[in-house]
DNA sequence: CGTACAATTGAGAATCCTCAAGAGCAGTGG
DNA sequence: CCACTGCTCTTGAGGATTCTCAATTGTACG
């Protein structure tokens, strides 16, 4: 480990440079993006990267590792907004007041990369590529919010399970990891708690995927043994279907 | 009609400002913004503004009147996902592609300011102070979708309704109008698609809380007078709560 | 090996949906 | 002015999905 670390991490020689920031940018322009990211912060699992409410400098992008996102409301409950993978940029909420309007906690060990929006700022408007690339990020965010709404708007727990698997199969995927075979990095309760289902719903529409073949599934260990037929069910599956209609096909 | 539309309309008397671009501009600057608005643009209801995977060439700022935003599926179902009001920007979900990930309606007959990208770019370059006000509208639509997902996910039909009024109570007191006695501009069908309950439903809902005297409902008409009891209801109802316990507050 | 925690499975209850009928309102035409 | 039509909205009854409560199984860790 202290021998990644010690090693100089750059935006240039980063694997998910094309994911991030620096995508679109000429050499010489990811060189100077990198000057201004601030630290490369180690976290361990419950750790905290930032609390709602909190004043926010920087914005943070997903070196390795996983994050939860999440609102506290007055009772003290926590509420998941969305969870964020490797590439991915945390923070965008809290660029309307200058407050983190929800908190991030790592799921695993991970790293982000900190960047300054007092720097990040300047730099945008110097760099009219890095200022596209900052607005196409904040419209994947924007976008993505959207079908989260379309989500927990529309679709039955079935097709929430099985729309929130093939969202996490096709991030995995654009990483460069197997779209098919993976370990969900949060717990039956954070499912739950994001797809607004209870645990035992989430359990039980993880055992009628498994019972179909879809997937199998062991504990957190998820492997999809039909793509197509778990979009199929993402996309047309009505609230009344049967196992069987689904069985047969 | 046509007396409004021949007088010059510009950002600078534009009482909409400060909740749209030019909020925390200098004088020059907000002049400077008003040249590259391409063309204030009326609709009739139903009318559309654009279309689900129309390229983008311009972001909308609503000047006048209300839209509703929604998603086409692949059996030809509308799901909506928002609905905007005047000082609202329009369109930023399109930033990540170029092209519209959903389509926009008009509700009523409204006006809206084009502000074609490609100019708004190099501008918000140019002005430090737009590119921070750009950024803190982007961050306000990625807030609000938030409250979009804590609405879908974690509330029941009693509290989606009640937090949608109240969200709509908020909005048109920021513009100025009343935050107690509005007009919906949108149908029971609309409320019905974008809060993921049956129009049955939402109509039993403003029954109950119109029996509760929290509001009183006339048709597209809406008084809310009990506000702090609304917020009661948006706070704190659990799922199994009564007529009863809220009647005796 | 025992404890603590996470996850699964079952049975009954509550919420919300589906289907159906009726009421209210706007517009049209006689 | 009134009846008719079409539409939206409301209200009711029964059914389906999901939740709640409860017990069991499985896994990790000391």
């Amino acid at each position: 480990m202290s021998e990644i670390y010690s090693r100089k991490v750059t935006c240039q020689n980063c694997k998910l440079a094309d994911l991030c920031l620096p995508f679109g940018l000429q050499q010489t322009e990811v060189a100077e993006l990198s000057t201004i990211v601030k630290e490369r912060r180690p976290l361990q699992l419950d750790d905290l990267l930032y609390w709602q409410g909190d004043n926010c400098q920087s914005l943070y992008a997903i070196k390795s590792g996983s994050f939860r996102s999440f609102i506290t409301n007055a009772d003290g409950e926590e509420q998941t907004i969305g969870f964020y993978l490797p590439g991915e940029v945390m923070g965008l909420d809290s660029l309307q007041h200058g407050r983190f309007t929800c908190s991030a906690m790592a799921l695993e060990t991970a790293t982000v990369c900190e960047v300054p929006l007092s720097n990040l700022n300047p730099l945008c408007a110097k760099i009219p590529r890095l200022q596209n690339q900052f607005m196409r990020i904040m419209g994947k965010e924007i976008a993505s919010d959207h079908d989260k709404i379309l989500l927990l708007g529309h679709r039955s727990a079935k097709e929430r399970l099985a729309t929130f698997l093939l969202m996490l199969s096709q991030r995995y995927a654009a990483l460069g990891f197997s779209s098919t075979v993976f370990n969900l990095t949060m717990s039956r309760l954070h499912i739950a708690n994001f797809l607004g289902l209870t645990i035992e719903t989430v359990s039980r529409q993880l055992s009628y995927l498994s019972q179909l073949g879809v997937i199998t599934v062991k504990q957190r260990g998820i492997q999809i043994n039909n793509l197509d037929l778990l979009k199929t069910i993402v996309n047309a599956c009505p609230a009344h279907c049967t196992a069987d209609v689904w069985a047969a096909s």
